[in-house]
DNA sequence: TACAACATTAGAGCGTAGTCTATGCTTTAA
DNA sequence: TTAAAGCATAGACTACGCTCTAATGTTGTA
């Protein structure tokens, strides 16, 4: 598919697709056959990373850690077990962001309680 | 205490610190018997808020909702009842947080998956 | 064949959250 | 008393993650 069948699948606008793909993130193909463009052709896998890029963004993922991980998702630049231990360490980054959160919670419901007995 | 002893107790560059201030973050007060300098004198108050900020940033909240939730705790501005009502709305976007994280961290596994049957 | 719709690249601009520099005044310690 | 250290303000600069514009070429439909 093209920019737009890419954009208009994932909600993401072509704008935003190139960036990602100047970032390193996703990568279209040109066509060897089509000689009168340079139209990049995406298939399904740029869909399924765009969809993973929105999710990453959205628990603070910077896009330079979305690359390492689409990489050791998809690339075949890193042996198995480095793709292994960098997954691993993400899992654990998240881990501790959900107790990040949690210590946030208590923060706030002590805000609550604060709030309540007129203590500040 | 002066913003440079306010920057070693947080850990926060002046600089930082400074730029907190403008964005109305945390309120330094001038002595109003002192008149031969106009130095920000800071309270325990500002220690406190700093440390909140610092945890509040690394969960993701941006300098605009940090600045909601001190109104909220220590500010005159809003009601009691408002008051709880933006704390209530805090931890609720905490909470799915975390179920996005979860989210995530389910994604990650399969791909450790993906990537141990050779699936990429 | 005209023209709208879509493609490409290069580069400018923007909001957020700092970070740093310059300038000038004040305080403090030698 | 003088030099170093600290304080204030204004404004320039930076990194990140977009977002938009301009210029130009291609495709597809009336």
């Amino acid at each position: 598919m093209l920019i737009n069948e890419l954009s208009k699948k994932t909600g993401i606008t072509t704008h935003t697709i190139r960036f990602y793909e100047k970032s390193g993130l996703i990568k279209g193909e040109r066509s060897n056959t089509v000689t009168s463009n340079n139209y990049f052709h995406y298939g399904e896998d740029a869909v399924e990373k765009l969809e993973f890029i929105k999710e990453a963004k959205s628990v603070g993922f910077t896009i330079s850690e979305i690359s390492e991980i689409i990489i050791a998702w998809y690339g075949d630049k890193y042996s198995k077990s480095d793709k292994l231990k960098l997954l691993d360490e993400k899992l654990l980054s998240l881990e501790q962001k959900i107790i990040e959160i949690m210590e946030m919670k208590k923060l706030i419901t002590q805000f609550k309680k604060d709030v309540l007995n007129d203590e500040c």
